[in-house]
DNA sequence: CTTTTTCATACCGAATAAGTATTAATAGAT
DNA sequence: ATCTATTAATACTTATTCGGTATGAAAAAG
């Protein structure tokens, strides 16, 4: 079917007048004279009665102009939807985070979809090494995940940043206020998690333990934030996690903030390229992330 | 959009590699390396991403890929079934007929529909006079009414034709097998229809009671043949009437074909122009009408 | 019978598409 | 590291299509 006569066409059924329909289409009426005979040609038959007065339609033309402008609508939803793919108005947005971030984000995520109600967000809660691997081979968008990392090749972004919380069992009664309390902690039990799960949040931790000069004894790994503290709160160890680990939870523990360490735990952003998901440029803005990012 | 980017790039889109594809649609590469830049250009974005070794849809291109296909597909079913339509394997049919002439018409019909399973069939039962009017108008396609009838312009074909019957109540005693039997009737009341209904149809009646020099004493006009019957079988009086009017009929009378009248009944079936609905073409085909048809 | 309306045809120039030859860039091989 | 092969883009030419002007034909309206 050749460039516009099917569109010539649907005019022209509308009007079913030559001149007419040529002039709402911009052009003179032999041409459309033409496109009319070249579609009837190639559907090898009349979709018009002329009877040198009126013009009527054929069975076939009055079923092709009902097709064709059902086609034709198609044709330019599909163009603009398109377009909103490009804009990121219009697509998926594939988020992974380490789960105790989701509270920090949600006034973010909220905002956003207001902006674009037909952007589909996906959500899943990975480690932060699986969210690496991820967000690579471009199976997700953007991971927020505990740093700090190592990762070539990708954006990254300090998202948010948060002192890091002693925590102790109830029957704990010690005050830790400044790094010479830590030596109080040298005879309990340390629950920690396994290293390959976050190697710079263990590092980090290890480091603030390095200098208080404490060498925990670890005797129980586990692999989430909120079990450490559920372990804690059973009597089982002590720890240190950041703070927003105690986000949402309601333990019987005590709580001591670290701020008189410079250490903080950052939730860092990566992503991949922004050419890959249109969607993401929306969210980097909503989220006040400038497009100039930093590269490792 | 321009002619054939769409099928262009949703084929490029299959293949993922701008050499065969170009092979695939039989044309070089360069053209539809230009091709596929157009409608990127009209989409005010990038569908695909080439990295000189690999090309990869961006989620535009995917989408469009999605959407594209649906279309084309849908484009070509628009254009096969025009083509039906042209050949009146698909679209409706109007008929109309007196009602007594269905039976006759159904193993026609019957054919013609497992023949045409695409072809809706509407069949409305009508006075003869108001089906002259539908199809003038083109409101039927075709007619099947009690001849003879005068009417420009239509094309005309004797469907049918049937002896005149007799009809009396079971309680008349006389035979009628010979035009001079009418005598015995001239005593007897006569029920009729009223001429403008079927003029042609009352004139032939008419004309063989002058024949017999029988003149009816006419007490009852009614619509419909069957009521005529019922009349009769009530010994209300007698009738004349064309055969298939006791068609379907449990009636406690007498009959007398008569067929020593060289008068018959015809049933003609009447249409317009041809060209009109090509369903027409083919249930005249069905019917063994040639398309020679009088006109009158 | 003339005028007007309306669609079709003939022809021309402009725009667009396709082909050929070549370039640029990169991956893989030597 | 250099060379070769692969692949898409670019430059340029040719062919096709498209739209415009002028005109014709047929029938309705005055």
């Amino acid at each position: 079917m050749k460039k516009n006569n099917l569109y010539y066409f649907c005019v022209l059924a509308d009007e079913l007048h030559f001149g007419n329909a040529a002039k709402k289409l911009h052009i003179t009426q032999p041409p459309l004279s033409r496109a009319i005979q070249q579609l009837e040609e190639e559907l090898e038959c009349l979709l018009l009665k002329r009877d040198q007065r009126n013009v009527t339609l054929t069975p076939a033309g009055e079923y092709l102009k009902q097709r064709g402008d059902v086609l034709l609508a198609n044709l330019s939803e599909m163009k603009s939807e398109v377009k909103k793919i490009v804009h990121g108005q219009k697509g998926e947005l594939h988020i992974t985070l380490v789960g105790s971030i989701i509270q920090r984000l949600m006034p973010y995520l909220k905002r956003f979809i207001r902006k674009y109600p037909s952007v589909k967000i996906k959500i899943s809660q990975y480690t932060t090494r699986e969210q690496i691997q991820l967000i690579k081979s471009g199976d997700a968008d953007i991971g927020f995940l505990r740093g700090p990392i190592f990762a070539r090749g990708l954006n990254l972004y300090d998202f948010y940043k948060e002192p890091f919380v002693l925590v102790t069992p109830r029957h704990f009664k010690g005050t830790v206020s400044k790094i010479e309390d830590f030596q109080q902690l040298s005879n309990m039990s340390y629950i920690s998690f396994p290293r390959y799960l976050a190697r710079g949040l263990h590092d980090q931790i290890t480091r603030i333990c390095n200098m208080a000069a404490y060498y925990p004894h670890v005797i129980h790994e586990v692999h989430q934030l909120d079990l450490i503290v559920r372990m804690v709160e059973c009597g089982l160890g002590i720890s240190i996690i950041p703070q927003c680990g105690l986000d949402g939870l309601l333990a019987d523990i005590r709580t001591f903030k670290l701020d008189f360490i410079s250490q903080q735990s950052v939730i860092s952003c990566y992503f991949n390229d922004l050419k890959d998901n249109p969607v993401l440029g929306n969210f980097l803005k909503e989220l006040n992330i400038s497009k100039e990012v930093h590269k490792k």
